[in-house]
DNA sequence: CTTGAGATTCCCCTTACTGGAAGGTTTATG
DNA sequence: CATAAACCTTCCAGTAAGGGGAATCTCAAG
């Protein structure tokens, strides 16, 4: 499979492929014209990468996490710790993202027509920051 | 109040708080010694953007967010249409993140001892990926 | 009054792409 | 077959969003 077709798939730029194979995060085979050739196992790659680098996760975490399958030499323990790190990570960005979520839909509600919202919003926009 | 104190509260350090200052996020007073002075709305902002940031928005994203309550001038209509695009966003990441957690989860769970996981995660990674 | 913590600016470095030039390949068309 | 459009290659340079660190200044404590 080109890099056109693997672009489509992943929702990735060409571009942004051919940085993560110099990056090291896949090396897709050659065909005898030049051209990258890419499996499916690649394009499953690049969608992970593609959703969680999106989500707010480096490319270092992706890296790790993409490790969690791919490295046949890692343990088992090992991986569990990964991944259950992540898990924190994950669980905190749900509920950062569900506080925000319902910041916004306060901001539409309370937004009744012709001037700006009169709401205190601008505390509600900081999360649990109730400190002084 | 100080930029490291409000470094403090806002969880970034202070280069990033100069850096959104030089790229026109905020713009704090200055004291008579030259020091930046920063009051309680700055802090709101600054936790904003530490949150949304780590969600994956772009920094021109949160500028939008942030002119949804900051712009005076804004119709409401607008402020409207721009919270609303952005809650698309936000079920958007929220669903995918739970996406991830179950496959960590998944992953977590078959993953019982000594070994790499056999289970075929790899398609669980990419997500609806179940095009051909 | 000096010493250490914290502030300032400035400049360069890094990460993670992104655009564009210069050129080779494949595919569709006259 | 020719040739043009579409797609691929490498390479180099630029952008976005900071981070490191020097040189200097200021504030609070002993």
């Amino acid at each position: 499979m080109n890099i056109g077709a693997v672009s489509e798939k992943s929702g990735l730029p060409a571009k942004t492929i051919r940085h993560y194979e110099d990056i090291g995060l896949l090396k897709p085979d050659r065909a005898g014209n030049g051209y990258r050739d890419y499996s499916m196992v690649d394009v499953h790659r690049l969608r992970f990468l593609q959703r969680s680098r999106s989500l707010g996760f480096s490319v270092e975490d992706c890296r790790q996490l993409l490790s969690l399958y791919g490295d046949s030499d890692r343990e088992s323990a090992d991986v569990k710790a990964i991944a259950n790190a992540k898990l924190s990570d994950i669980d905190r960005k749900i509920a950062e993202l569900i506080g925000l979520r319902d910041m916004l839909r306060h901001l539409v509600k309370n937004c009744h027509g012709d001037s700006r919202p009169d709401c205190p919003i601008i505390e509600g926009l900081a999360g649990e920051a109730r400190v002084q």
